[in-house]
DNA sequence: CTTGGCACTCCGCACCGTTGAGTGCCAAAC
DNA sequence: GTTTGGCACTCAACGGTGCGGAGTGCCAAG
């Protein structure tokens, strides 16, 4: 009873801080949300919670604000996930429609959280590991240049100039692509490249050099992880509602959506699961972002989790919304994927 | 003699205004550069520069600073661009050297431009309408499907999933492929566009269900103008060092930078010119903008502009750098795209 | 366990004089 | 005619001071 009553008041300063952006008092808290009870208990139970290290003071005369692990108990046992309204669904399935592009779908997300969140959204793109080979093309550029394009089930493509020893015949050109795609197409990555490698014996001798220099170019294109590197922010304006000091807040959150590397590490593990994930101010492996939470998960087919995608915010921030928009999004990203 | 002196101060205030962010008075102005003149001569030469509308004053009692057109008196009379050093012309091209994708190519240039000026870059996506038909290649994915993709010059690939009325064949999709290519390849976009309609009529009455579709897809791809709006923006963080008021300068940059159409704006006209045009303040097309000016150039093949890239600061900037900076890039990312 | 009362703390704000950089103007010097 | 030193004036920035009020902790009574 008296536990699920201080479990109430964090509830309701966690709320009410998310809205306001100002330590919350006792009074002030009995006011707006119907606790039934005084201020003074109130009090009482905050004492209790500031004990347990769930809220703090900012100073002494001043009201109270969640902690980290304030906010964490708030997400792993206050929250349930808000389902999205038709309304969002619609606008949400709408907004992904007219995407025909991977580049598109991938935009058209970002944009899409970071208008649902109100918060910097992030979206990684589909890893390339991870898909299978839909097509190889070799173009001949010039009679000892070639370009060969990788074509991956997610959409993404991947070229390569390629600079061969011997004049291309059109004979050569059309065996060499029958051969690779016969081996590849359909495989993933990791197996394509081991199939194009195990190729290299049945070659005539005469086309051997070009059938190398094309394989490798293949493999290295394959096995490029710059590419699973490759991330998108938006909605960067919405950092200008943070409200927090420039250089404390906003400088190292920018810095941060610059280096991609940083990103991804956000994003984190989320990559493996198809869950949300919370991660909450010093939660996460950068100092600089002590003040900053990341919602995120993964998204891909049904059988696997193919990439991640998330929101930055500050630590005050309206978890369950966030976390539901995230989820959904990544719901319909994956099934539009899908059907791709 | 004393009109030369006046445009010496004026010169000097823009420096020192850039370098310290601050009004700059006529005792400091002395002692920094050797003007060989008293500070009350100074004063009277600033009284006039102000009388012409070059330089104000925040208030009574401070330093002058240079107005808009103050600004661009410096940038169009007064401002020889700056060589690049040799070191830094290597940092250039080695910057640019690992990239093979467009992709990368637009990202590193990005990148590259934002660390040389210490601004937010934008650099804009070949402009597809002026590219030429690289290679039409078709993916069949299934009986009724069937992958178009378009491969342009500048190494930019468009693709699009197409549904099939009648089953394919593997001859069919060859014959196809085959009048396509000989169409369209090498023409430029619009030239191949009208091409393959006025193929229409030679196709065999059998195929010509499969050959409107797929005409059509590719026609929608080549005058899709979408993909000329794309974007891309790096440097954010460079805003860090505006140290202006946040709410004023940097939340209207931020939001500007979300749109691409605005940035397209912003850029203007500097697509169709090789020319670095840089717009100050005011005298571009957003209100909200008037403390910053814009830095840009257009980029292609020798024969033709292809997009533009260009900066974003706040007025008080480094003109003769950034505009090095600019045009040096723009260059280079010019002859790597000649080669590609 | 809850509640009202009360003394206490301390932030935020407004007010205020001081300081100093910078100006404009003028009369003398070049 | 230009340049210069001198001088009075202006005004933002800064540090100190003094409330007012929100919020607290504690205690004794319900």
């Amino acid at each position: 009873m008296v536990e699920d009553r201080k479990l109430a008041v964090l509830r309701a300063i966690v709320e009410d801080y998310v809205a306001t952006q100002e330590p919350v008092g006792s009074k002030t808290l009995v006011e707006r949300h119907r606790l039934g009870v005084s201020p003074a208990t109130v009090r009482n139970d905050m004492a209790a919670l500031e004990e347990e290290g769930l809220i703090a003071q900012p100073h002494t005369s001043a009201g109270r604000i969640p902690t980290d692990k304030g906010y964490r108990f708030f997400v792993d046992r206050l929250t349930t996930l808000k389902a999205m309204s038709p309304a969002e669904k619609r606008a949400i399935s709408g907004f992904l429609e007219g995407a025909h592009d991977l580049d598109d779908v991938v935009q058209r997300s970002v944009r899409l959280l970071a208008q649902l969140t109100q918060q910097v959204a992030i979206v990684q793109y589909p890893s390339l590991a991870r898909s299978t080979v839909r097509h190889i093309e070799l173009v001949a550029l010039s009679a000892t240049r070639l370009l060969a394009v990788l074509i991956v089930s997610t959409g993404r493509v991947e070229q390569r100039v390629i600079e061969i020893p011997v004049e291309l015949t059109d004979d050569l050109l059309s065996d060499l692509r029958h051969r690779l795609n016969s081996a590849a197409a359909g495989e993933r990555i990791a197996e394509a490249a081991t199939a194009l490698g195990a190729l290299a014996d049945v070659v005539a001798p005469e086309a051997s050099s070009t059938y190398t220099v094309v394989v490798a170019a293949l493999v290295e294109a394959m096995s490029d992880h710059r590419s699973d590197e490759r991330v998108v922010v938006g909605g960067t304006a919405n950092l200008a509602r943070f409200g927090d000091s420039f250089e404390l807040t906003i400088k190292p959150v920018l810095e941060a959506l610059e280096e991609h590397v940083v990103l991804l590490k956000l994003l984190g593990d989320a990559t493996s699961t198809s869950q949300v994930t919370v991660r909450i101010g010093h939660e996460g492996p950068y100092d600089q972002l002590a003040t900053t939470s990341v919602v995120s998960t993964g998204y891909g087919t049904s059988d696997d989790t193919l990439a991640a995608l998330g929101i930055v915010g500050p630590t005050r921030m309206d978890y369950p919304g966030s976390m539901a928009a995230v989820r959904a999004v990544a719901r319909y990203v994956s099934a539009h994927l899908e059907e791709a």
